[in-house]
DNA sequence: GGCAAGTAAGTTGTGCGCAATTTAAATTGG
DNA sequence: CCAATTTAAATTGCGCACAACTTACTTGCC
């Protein structure tokens, strides 16, 4: 019935085992919409250089190393190809990457950066400032948060 | 160069700002990847009730009550009309709710459960406990990692 | 060598998320 | 009372996510 008030720090007696459950509900949702929140507030940062968050977060993983196969990097982001097709053939459209197919194995295709898709780097320093500025978390709990979330992606990748 | 042995629990001296950057970049990332890891694992568990999880949370909103305004809903789930207007349409497709222009505003509109919409909810019982065991994450920390989602919430809300 | 199994990328279709806009109704202020 | 503003829901359009499938290439295994 309460849906706000179920902080409960220490409650033990009384259906402990359906309060588990309610708080299972509201770990989910509080990750879910954290998470979309996250993507909102990058929204307007990332206007600046003309990408969303994925396309962001995608030219960071370049920018760490290049070139890269599409598998290489759908590992990188938890992504399959049928998120990334259509995501770098954008990136393509914006002239910040180029594909080209593996000769020694032409199943592959490597993604390059291009001279703009490097140059961007230096515009995008700004944004994690300013991000980290919105956030306002404690460097300490925002530590935790992300130990905590790679836990839980941990734990979901092992059972498939 | 390096983006996986990025724990630094004390460091200090050498790019502290850099590395808060870098840091930073990893929370997001972090709950960004948590976040679709768990609507994946939510997917064959609510394929037995024939939701999505959006459609799940927004049951799991009219179940504590009913009916509610799409406003109210958008409130409780953080979501616009944008996203809840189709989403209402294909629950109602399911006969699982129905629109009711209310009479005193004719600007609002409740959404009500019918009756399967409400039986539903006794099947749904299994999934939360199926997830939990999923994720299988120790209670002390699924808390924690709660109340960290919902202070980033609460401030990400703040800043607009 | 040849074919079955595996792998990489692309395609198709559904359902979010959200910005921006539209439509219509209610409220407010003069 | 009525024009201006505000509010609620719907609409439009774009970009993810992902399941399921297809295409094309490679690798094993006999």
């Amino acid at each position: 019935m309460n849906n706000e008030a179920s902080q409960i720090p220490g409650m033990t007696d009384l259906a402990s085992e359906d309060s588990e459950l309610r708080l299972e509900k509201q770990v989910c949702f509080s990750l879910y919409s954290a998470s979309n929140a996250l993507v909102r507030a990058y929204k307007p940062l990332l206007k600046t250089i003309g990408l969303t968050y994925l396309q962001y977060m995608t030219m960071m993983v370049l920018w760490e190393r290049t070139p890269m196969t599409v598998k290489e990097i759908g590992d990188k982001l938890h992504l399959d190809s049928g998120t990334l097709t259509p995501l770098l053939k954008r990136l393509q459209d914006k002239e910040l990457i180029k594909k080209v197919r593996s000769e020694k194995d032409e199943r592959k295709v490597y993604v390059h950066l291009t001279e703009q898709g490097s140059q961007l780097e230096d515009k995008a320093k700004e944004i994690p400032g300013a991000l980290m500025c919105k956030v306002g978390l404690p460097i300490e709990q925002a530590v935790q948060l992300k130990s905590l979330a790679d836990l839980l992606l941990k734990q979901l990748s092992k059972s498939e």
